[in-house]
DNA sequence: AGCACGCCGACT
DNA sequence: GTCGGCGTGCTC
């Protein structure tokens, strides 16, 4: 890499080299000098110093608290002082946590006297972080303007993993133990099932003799049984690549040899991995995992989107490398948390698939990450600390020197900016695997073709889904909206029913007879009268949901198999994938969907796709709207006519003529992607400029305005800097607290982390106002 | 983030 | 008279 390097496609002019760069802050050619915006609180610094009272060290501490840098603490005793990266246990006020001993820095500027320190508890018996990701903690909590202490919070976020290896009792027979004066039949029945020499614990050992823990104890008193501690979590299966790959066409293959070679120069190398839908963009990256796998101690990290951690996926890695992969998500409970953690820290996990946080994982011998999917919006974190994993993702590849493999059928802007600039190596896949093709596109325009009054499918989709049905092909209908109606409105009066506690409509979920609040989960009863007005009857439904979808289609074709697909539908583990094994049995005639159905999925008999309201995702002034209704689009575009069977894909539009629509009409989605980012360009909008917005909350809207104001007063001025607002957030009250907001834009050359820390500093909030930053914001306003 | 302290309303 | 609400401040 001959340029320096920063997230969303920020990068700064300098080449690296021997100059010094200008963009301390992002510029990743610097290393080892990454340095914290403003005041220099960074990687310098020492750590450990013998010091003359005594014996007692001082270390520095990252603790999980929202603090400005690590504190100290004395290192007392005859043990060694534990070297950067080891986790420590200290006090911190009243409790105790386990934080990571760090490299210098100081809270708040000043050094506290040793005198004054609390001593360390203990070190912690666990794996140490590595330099490349303590690197990663400070540079991440300097871009995002977040505590480095919170991001180090998502390192450690299993404590159960900390506390040593669990082991658990476990008893076995051999040979030579000795016999059990009274050979009672509970008792022989116990050494008839151990005969077999195979350790058990003592409850499973109950449970397959059928006999009481009490027998059990008996005979390891007597010494009929011997006792062995074993670590509760067993390794993970090693992965080995089948000696076959599957077959790859001309531009497959070129696209996994670049990778194979950069894998191979264990160095930074970047790329972006651009292939339309059904092109076979796994098997590409898989071809780098096994060439990573080569090496016995490598670990590959592959980030997906939340829904698209799919059976689908895992059964395509199985059938290429024999076992399931470590998944590291959300919820696969505290016992898969600690064995994931405990396995990765220790360097045994090998390919680790998981969502954004597993890029905080402690990987010892990180060899490639691949981001699939990259354009997805769900890479970017909302709440608590605000990052987008995909740009950190670079950071973290950066920091292992190992290749990051960017793949989408969609790019994101920035990523199609990184790879135009020659900052990524652009791999591209133009053609569909096997004999898939892509599928026609027919556009209706709902000011002339649409349906009836009251219902939500065109005449021109209803008869291809009937024309399906004759031919026992599959139809998938497409609709982001859960529920059966987004809005309730009477009729007398006009009211309409929003939550008490955000400015949004309550969304009407029939099946459960409630309305309920998509943002902050409230709901009520569905009233029979309008609570306004107290009209009785009055109160109707406005706009489609899934549900009220599902009502039409099953009155339109009453024999038809149906199924709805959403997150209210599909709520226990494998309910997923037991709907997708019904699919593609071709137990069902026609699904109907929301995001949920839109990824990754292979259906090879579903012909038709319909999307019920293309323009959806265009509404509210959002500056990716575009870019990312496209990728919706494309994506969901992309299910139908994967097998042999061409596919129809069905758009309905009130606005035919809007580019997003036509661009997916046409097929032309560089043409789209051409304009959106000469708009982009123009007005120096991210990737072309830099962004940060300010989020103002708090229960009162008087004192959240008056905060406003004040920042408005203190806002920063010069060249190329724009401040916009306050004002308010495009859901102005969400969870009871109002929220407006600020944004500024400035020039790609600006430090904008500075520009707004010396912002915050020129302003007090009111009383119970906090000021949120979010830096490459998503919503424009 | 937690956790305690502190200052104003309704209770055994 | 106290119990307890959550606003504010601190953590080596």
């Amino acid at each position: 890499m001959a340029a320096c390097l920063a997230p969303m496609g920020l990068f700064c002019k300098c080449k690296g080299g021997k100059g010094r760069c200008h963009d301390r802050a992002r510029c990743l050619f610097l290393v080892p000098l990454v340095m914290v915006p403003e005041s220099g609180k960074g990687m310098a610094g020492v750590t450990i110093e013998l010091d003359d009272i005594g014996e007692a060290r001082r270390i520095s501490v990252m603790v999980p608290a929202p603090l400005d840098g690590p504190l100290d603490y004395l290192w007392a005793g005859d043990m060694p002082a534990p070297a950067p990266g080891r986790l420590v246990e200290v006090p911190l006020g009243k409790r105790r946590v386990i934080g990571a001993v760090w490299d210098g820095g100081r809270y708040q500027g000043r050094q506290v006297a040793l005198s004054k320190l609390k001593p360390a508890i203990r070190a912690v018996e666990a794996a140490p972080l590595d330099a490349a990701l303590m690197k990663l903690v400070d540079w991440v909590a300097a871009y995002t303007m977040s505590a480095p202490g919170m991001i180090l919070k998502m390192c450690l976020s299993v404590p159960e993993a900390l506390e040593g290896v669990p082991v658990r009792k476990h008893l076995f027979w051999r040979d030579g133990l000795a016999v059990p004066d009274k050979l009672t039949p509970a008792r022989k029945a116990v050494l008839t099932l151990m005969a077999d020499g195979i350790a058990r614990t003592p409850g499973e050992i109950a449970e397959l003799a059928g006999v009481s823990a009490a027998v059990i104890k008996g005979l390891e008193e007597q010494g009929a049984l011997m006792a062995e501690l074993r670590p509760v979590d067993q390794p993970f299966a090693v992965p080995i690549p089948k000696a076959e790959g599957p077959v790859l066409g001309r531009e497959q293959q070129a696209a996994a040899d670049a990778i194979r070679a950069a894998v191979a120069e264990h160095d930074f190398a970047p790329f972006l991995l651009d292939g339309i839908t059904g092109s076979g963009k796994t098997e590409v990256y898989f071809e780098g995992v096994v060439e990573a796998l080569k090496d016995p101690t490598a670990q590959i990290l592959v980030l997906l989107p939340e829904i698209a951690l799919t059976a689908q996926w895992f059964d395509r890695f199985a059938s290429r490398f024999g076992v399931e992969p470590v998944v590291w998500h959300s919820d696969i409970g505290q016992a898969g948390r600690r064995r994931a953690w405990g396995e990765i820290a220790a360097g045994r996990a090998r390919v680790v698939v998981g969502a954004r946080s597993a890029l905080f994982l402690p990987f010892r011998n990180l060899r490639l990450i691949v981001v699939d999917e990259e354009h997805d919006p769900s890479y970017k974190q909302e709440e608590g600390v605000i990052y987008h994993a995909r740009d950190m993702a670079v950071v973290r590849a950066k920091f292992e020197a190992c290749p990051l493999v960017l793949a989408s059928a969609t790019p994101s802007m920035e990523s199609r900016v990184n790879a135009k600039a020659g900052r990524y190596s652009e791999l591209r896949l133009t053609e569909r695997h096997g004999a898939a093709e892509l599928p026609a596109m027919r556009v209706i325009d709902m000011r002339h073709e649409g349906p009836a009054s009251g219902e939500w499918i065109a005449p021109a989709l209803a008869s291809a889904i009937e024309d399906r049905l004759s031919r026992g092909e599959q139809s998938m209908l497409f609709l982001n909206r859960r529920g059966y109606a987004p809005l309730t409105l009477c009729r007398t009066c006009g009211h309409r029913i929003e939550c008490p506690a955000c400015s949004a409509w309550l969304v009407e979920h029939r099946s459960e007879r409630r309305l309920v609040c998509h943002h902050c989960g409230h709901s009520m009863r569905t009233p029979d009268n309008c609570p306004e007005c107290d009209d009785t009857g009055s109160l109707v439904p406005c706009g489609p949901g899934v549900e009220r979808l599902q009502e039409e289609v099953t009155a339109r074709f009453p024999t038809a198999r149906l199924a709805v697909m959403t997150s209210d539908t599909l709520t226990r583990p494998g309910d997923m994938a037991r709907m997708v094994a019904m699919i593609e049995s071709g137990a069902l005639d026609i699904v109907i969907g929301t995001q949920i159905v839109t990824k990754g999925y292979h259906f090879p008999n579903l012909t038709c796709v319909g999307v019920i309201d293309a323009d959806l995702g265009l509404r509210g002034g959002d500056l990716r709207a575009g870019e990312r209704t496209w990728q919706q689009l494309v994506q969901v575009a992309g299910r139908a006519g994967r097998g042999d069977k061409p596919g129809t894909v069905f758009l309905q539009s009130y606005d035919p003529a809007h580019p997003v629509v036509a661009a997916i009409a046409t097929g032309d989605g560089e043409a789209f992607m051409e304009a959106e980012e000469a708009e982009r360009s123009r007005f120096r909008m991210p990737p072309f400029g830099r962004l940060a917005a300010l989020v103002i909350s708090g229960p009162d809207l008087a004192a959240v305005v008056e905060t406003g104001r004040r920042l408005a007063r203190a806002a920063p001025a010069g060249e190329g800097i724009h401040v916009l607002g306050p004002a308010p957030a495009p859901l102005a009250r969400l969870r009871g607290l109002h929220r407006h907001r600020m944004l500024v834009q400035t020039g790609r050359d600006t430090l904008i982390q500075d520009l707004v820390a010396g912002w915050l500093g020129r302003v007090k909030p009111a009383s119970a106002v906090k000021i949120r930053v979010d830096i490459d914001p998503y919503s424009f306003m």
